[in-house]
DNA sequence: TCCCGTTTGTGAAAGAGATCACAAGAACAT
DNA sequence: ATGTTCTTGTGATCTCTTTCACAAACGGGA
């Protein structure tokens, strides 16, 4: 049943995934329709529902998908159904925000370790994780079974962290800094740039209006 | 000038832009091939002078693309040769380290201002902005004439942060929150979800890498 | 001048992903 | 039971993107 389901499709699963958390605990719905989930996550219908097929068939044909199920199918598909333990490399500015941030514990992700190769920063609590040296990197990524790593060192020490944290047992690698990181076969890797998002935004600003779909 | 250019085709763009800056700057290399340009950005040489030739023919056969004119170029197709103001809305843990990123003055953006509703956190000075009160939001967009606001507030005031900014002119959002926006016709917005990220990298270790269980 | 190794620019082919369109299924009312 | 209404699941189709392959251009050397 594992074929090759493409970045796009895994993408949507998750804004799809978002939605229905949020439809299960905060608005209480216990169904939604391929319409519903398509426009509260900017796509269409179709879509929605071309991307579940891909794992079976979910919903009931008249009434639309039980939220509770289908939230637990996407779980089950992303991965979500263990915990991950995730480490954030540079414990600076985007760093601290990231070990401060209240959400992954909702979301499956426990950050467990933050390393830091300034003196000055190693034994600070940030976020109730204490900040280590990068010589008890290794270590805690075996002890801890750390299998994320998060990069938020400056541009010049990424890649060295990177290999750091892959020669210490890491899977996949979040990467902030904006350079492209050089990894061994089997090692995932995101990247998230945001003036790279910003100059997005800069390119569609500049092409007159944005969303001129038909108007030529 | 250009047709429909695609997304995707926007964002290797960028990437190309980003290492010609490292090229230019930091390697004083003067030319470089497109195969050269594909390897540090992670896609084919192909596809680097596919995407060029969208625009134009910038580089001498048998020898490359000059690294200074290409990079004046990508600047001028991305619509960066005039500097963008940007704001901040929502000073907290994410918006702190935003307001303190110093690369957003090197690569064309000016943050300019930055607002929270949270009384105890207004007039505090990060990164040489003073955080002002949502009730200065309008008129400060407009005397500043700030283009793109950068959305920092928790998801619950995420709409409504939209709605003030779009209200005030802004033209462009890039959103950290991790709801889907409603914004009027014409304002383009991007989306960056940490924990969407990591449950891709999730569903690739999950799928692709532990155990190849390839049972059918 | 002519040849040779190199790298671009680009139509054509292949491949992927999104959209369409509709039969099939489900609930409910009569 | 039958009809009505709604919505899913999915082959077929369409559109967009990537890859392929090669002629055209460039520089250097003989
Ligand atoms: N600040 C932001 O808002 C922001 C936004 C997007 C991306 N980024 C990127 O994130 C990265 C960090 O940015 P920042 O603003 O937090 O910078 P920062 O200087 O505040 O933090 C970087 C930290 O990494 C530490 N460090 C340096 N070398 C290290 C190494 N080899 N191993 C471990 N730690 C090391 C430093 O001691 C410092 O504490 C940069 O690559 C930056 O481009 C930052
Ligand atoms: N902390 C992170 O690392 C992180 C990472 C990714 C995404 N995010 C997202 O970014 C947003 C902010 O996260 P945070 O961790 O910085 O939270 P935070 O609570 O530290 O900061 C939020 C700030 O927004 C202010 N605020 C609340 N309502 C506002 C309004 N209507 N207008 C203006 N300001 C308002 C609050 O006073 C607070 O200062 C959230 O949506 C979060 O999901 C955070």
């Amino acid at each position: 049943m594992a074929r090759k389901i493409s970045e796009s499709t895994v993408r949507r699963l998750s804004r799809y995934l978002r939605r229905l958390r949020e439809l299960d605990a905060r608005e209480r719905r216990s169904v939604v329709s391929s319409a519903g989930l398509a426009q509260s996550t900017g796509t269409t219908a179709a879509q929605v529902r071309k991307d579940l097929s891909h794992f079976g068939s979910f919903g009931k044909r008249g009434q639309g998908y039980p939220v509770r199920a289908l939230r637990e199918q996407l779980e089950e598909i992303l991965g979500l159904t263990q915990r991950w333990r995730v480490a954030v490399l540079g414990a600076g500015k985007i760093g601290s925000a990231l070990l401060g941030y209240g959400y992954f514990t909702q979301r499956g992700f426990d950050v467990v370790a933050a390393f830091d190769s300034d003196q000055s920063r190693i034994g600070l609590d940030l976020g109730g994780v204490r900040v280590q040296p990068l010589s008890e990197l290794k270590r805690t990524f075996e002890d801890r079974r750390v299998a994320i790593a998060i990069i938020a060192t400056p541009v010049e020490a990424a890649q060295q962290s990177a290999d750091m944290a892959v020669g210490a047992g890491a899977r996949a690698i979040l990467n902030f800094a904006p350079v492209k990181l050089d990894v061994p076969e089997g090692v995932a890797v995101r990247e998230m740039d945001v003036t790279l998002e910003l100059e997005g935004l800069c390119y569609m600003l500049t092409t007159g209006g944005p969303a001129a779909d038909d108007t030529e």
